[in-house]
DNA sequence: AGGTTGACTTCCC
DNA sequence: CGGGAAGCCAACC
């Protein structure tokens, strides 16, 4: 295997690889995780990569849990639709209960 | 080599 | 308390 691009990107799909099951992140957590806090949109733009990797992009969304990137995905729902198959709720684009479903990477890993 | 974008975050009014 | 604007860093063109 060799680095395909730059190694921010395949670090946060390894992140994102990591998210237990039926939890989710923010891209924030995941950039700070990274050593760059600030470079929350960063993590965004790597998902943008996602497309065609193992990455559960779905258990990635804002500081607020809402389901900005659902846009990106393919249905209009799709998003959503995995977040409940894997038990979360998610009503309006809104991940409901989200504090308990919160995953720190930095405080879990 | 430089400028723009972006699935964010946070401060300011 | 609510909305708006700026900041941030890395990748892409």
């Amino acid at each position: 295997m060799k680095p395909e691009t730059s190694g921010f990107f395949e670090k946060v799909y390894d992140v994102v690889r990591q998210i237990p099951y039926g939890r989710v992140t923010s891209y924030g957590a995941i950039a700070k995780y990274l050593g760059a806090a600030k470079s929350a949109r960063i993590v965004g733009y790597a998902m943008n990569g996602s497309h065609g990797k193992n990455v559960p992009a779905h258990r990635v969304v804002n500081r607020k849990g809402l389901l900005t990137g659902k846009h990106h995905f393919e249905g209009t729902n799709l998003m959503q639709q995995l977040l409940e198959n894997e038990g979360i709720e998610v009503i309006e684009n809104q991940i409901q209960n989200f504090e308990a479903l919160y995953w720190d990477p930095v405080k879990e890993l």
